[in-house]
DNA sequence: CACCAATCGTTGTACATACACGCAAACCCA
DNA sequence: TGGGTTTGCGTGTATGTACAACGATTGGTG
């Protein structure tokens, strides 16, 4: 549906301001699948997006590696790590070479959990969406260039 | 900068999980400029927004129109109006016709606020962007079209 | 070595969001 | 006309976010 329909809005100032107000919809509709999706799993995007983070890396990484590589990089990774750690899917473990580091890694229920939405996922993959490869290839470039 | 080195990330499954990710950070990069430029006149974006939508209509708007017309649907408008008034910016008032529903209006010192913002993105807009504006509209176009 | 600055993680506060629930007003229809 | 249903707004709770400040540790430089 048009940006203009699905926020009931006319009048946009020009092309870029349509474009600023379209991204930011967009985000929140992407979101918003995603998080009704991972709901089944007791997980927020968020927490879903520090895991992948955590397993996608062949060594440990400590907060300040995880927070570069997060989406929202102001949001505070310490608290979501908390409530990782609560669920008991990561561990913390200082770090002997700096002792102000805390270095993250999965637990093996941590891990079991991300095979669990792999596998689900592979059924019905809620990242799918109605663009053909070479759209979201464009897509991709603009949305790069746009950030300058 | 392309998305797998702002968040310092390789392997995307594929285009699409690519896009998702991109259309988020993209967001959020929006957002945080935008932010910034608030702040000087101490709004949050959301509370801007909230402002913008009801200086955007001829009648009177009640919450849900407001609600309906938000970026972030399920944000509680109540909460955002509750600031904006406490702030002197807008009041609420009763509807006559149906008691259930508040309509919202601009205070006078809302709508300076508004003007004095104008004012100040005349002289340098946050939102210009590096595109064309045959890009933005293809970007526009293609957003539409990712959200079905 | 001694001291100052930078780094790392955490915490405090204000704000925003997701979702469920509650109350009052309005609507609907037998 | 009366009683259940729907609508409109607000509230409670858990979570996430922006930003500033803090304590512990490390590093750099005289």
């Amino acid at each position: 549906m048009k940006i203009e329909d699905e926020i009931r809005t006319r009048g946009f100032r020009n092309e870029y301001h349509k474009l600023h107000v379209n991204v930011i919809f967009s985000a929140w509709w992407l979101k918003s699948r995603l998080s009704a999706s991972l709901k089944t799993f007791g997980l927020t995007p968020e927490q879903f997006n520090v895991l992948r983070i955590v397993r996608g890396q062949k060594e440990e990484l400590c907060v300040k590696d995880i927070t570069s590589r997060m989406l929202e990089r102001n949001s505070n990774t310490t608290r979501i790590i908390d409530k990782l750690e609560a669920k008991g899917l990561v561990k913390r473990q200082t770090s002997n070479n700096d002792r102000r580091e805390i270095r993250i890694h999965l637990t093996q229920k941590g891990m079991d959990l991300l095979h669990e939405i792999d596998a689900d996922w592979d059924l019905q993959d809620p990242v799918s969406l109605p663009l053909s490869e070479p759209e979201a290839k464009t897509l991709n470039n603009l949305l790069d260039r746009m950030r300058g």
